[in-house]
DNA sequence: CCAAAAGTGTTTCCGTTACACCCATGG
DNA sequence: CCATGGGTGTAACGGAAACACTTTTGG
């Protein structure tokens, strides 16, 4: 009966065009303070079970993709309100074996020391450094490979790198953050002043904890004002190094 | 029969998960040495029949993203070898009235006098300048904005215009297209310096014909060139431009 | 020879770079 | 008082912007 109910619907839709399965695979990136990391899952289910992949489900089909794209990331690292955008969509015939399947990858900028820990342990997620990813499943490689020049793009336009931030942090953790994104040098005072020149950083009067040095100023955003500029071109890096 | 085959080869694959129609729509942009357009149709067919939409299609069962998207651009311009880039995928449960559909946008950018006038014609296609477009079905008047702002964005960044013009081209036409994108005028001189600085443009040694002034010098795209340096970032407009 | 558009040159200015110096903290 | 890292200042450089001038063409 659920055929012939399926057959009745498609006759007063678009009868005679196909149907296709469709993925979403969340592409997570995170910053422990001195290097940019990548959640994978060792799958212990099929198809390809024991193998690394990106974190993944399929749409459902009362479920818009922002709602899709959330809830997967959220059955892994138990967050809400991450900073998550659409990448791209894949779509060879070949790409999954098993059936024909497109799947829409998902970019999400994760602080690391947030996440449910244990969840993510539960569901045999683990951390890999950028130098160090494993092989991946069907086309995951490419959408990684994908994701992370997207990362280098952007970051360089625009004030992303605050996503993968606590709320307060110092200068010298977002100039970490930026070296390991583009895994080079920065100057240390050269790049305080161009981010300073943003005007999105806010003085909350408090200096952060430990180190045997001088403490660090740290700042919060001007949410404000980075929703109303992150449109604009910053700059954030120096010429060439994109 | 058709009915049981497909239930079976859902039960060897992924059964119990949902499968979508899968649409791609095509925005298309022409220059015609003065303004920017858009190709849209005039359905001639159901659902919202009467009303003006992008050019679209399914994406069918054994074909890949990249082959329908020039197929579906192809039946409506008769061009191949376009540049298109997928844009973004259109998952909204309601988008579609009729049935859950995804909706896959793809930008191209054509040269308005190469593509079959007949053959568009025929499919009641009509460009419509960028101030001028009509109300459109479903998300796509969402589709078309996001399109015009990747354009805008991505021409301030990248050699992207020369899609949009003839294989010979004078630089006071590149410029032209330049101030339709942004609607904005632009320094003549500079331009011409910044343009002739990324070392893209050949001198083909000929002039344009037509008008009663100077004639400007053809220059045609050095492809090798452009392609190698296409990710780079050239800063086509001036400071604040976009 | 005039108008209109195309091509080339120059000065000025501002942002970036590449530096040096001072300050705070813990040991 | 010393090592380490954080914060601020400055001179030199280079590219972009804002200009003027010359050249070509058709009428």
């Amino acid at each position: 009966m659920e055929v012939s109910e399926s057959v009745n619907l498609e006759k007063t839709t678009y009868n005679g065009e196909a149907k296709l399965f469709v993925a979403i695979d969340c592409i997570i990136f995170g910053f422990d303070g001195e290097n940019l990391k990548l959640l994978l899952i060792k799958r212990n289910f099929e198809p390809e079970k024991g193998k690394w992949s990106l974190m993944g489900g399929f749409v459902r089909e009362h479920e818009n993709l922002e709602d899709g794209s959330h809830r997967i990331l959220n059955e892994l690292t138990g967050l809400e309100n991450v900073y998550m955008e659409q990448m791209q969509t894949y779509g060879g015939v070949e790409r999954d074996p098993l059936a024909r399947t497109l799947s829409i990858s998902y970019f999400a900028l994760i602080n690391i020391h947030d996440h449910d820990k244990e969840l993510a342990l539960s569901k045999n997620g683990f951390w890999f450094n950028l130098d160090n990813v494993p092989d991946l499943i069907f086309d995951h490689s490419e959408m990684v490979d994908k994701a992370l020049a997207h990362l280098r793009y952007k970051a360089a336009l625009h004030p992303l790198g605050f996503e993968l931030l606590p709320d307060k942090f110092t200068i010298p953790q977002l100039q970490k953050l930026y070296e390991a994104i583009y895994d080079k040098q920065l100057d240390r005072r050269n790049f305080s002043r161009k981010i300073l020149s943003t005007q999105l950083l806010i003085d909350t009067g408090e200096k952060n904890e430990g180190g045997s040095t001088k403490k660090a100023i740290l700042y919060k955003l001007d949410k404000e004002k980075y929703n109303n500029q992150f449109n604009d071109f910053h700059y954030f890096t120096p010429k060439g190094f994109v």
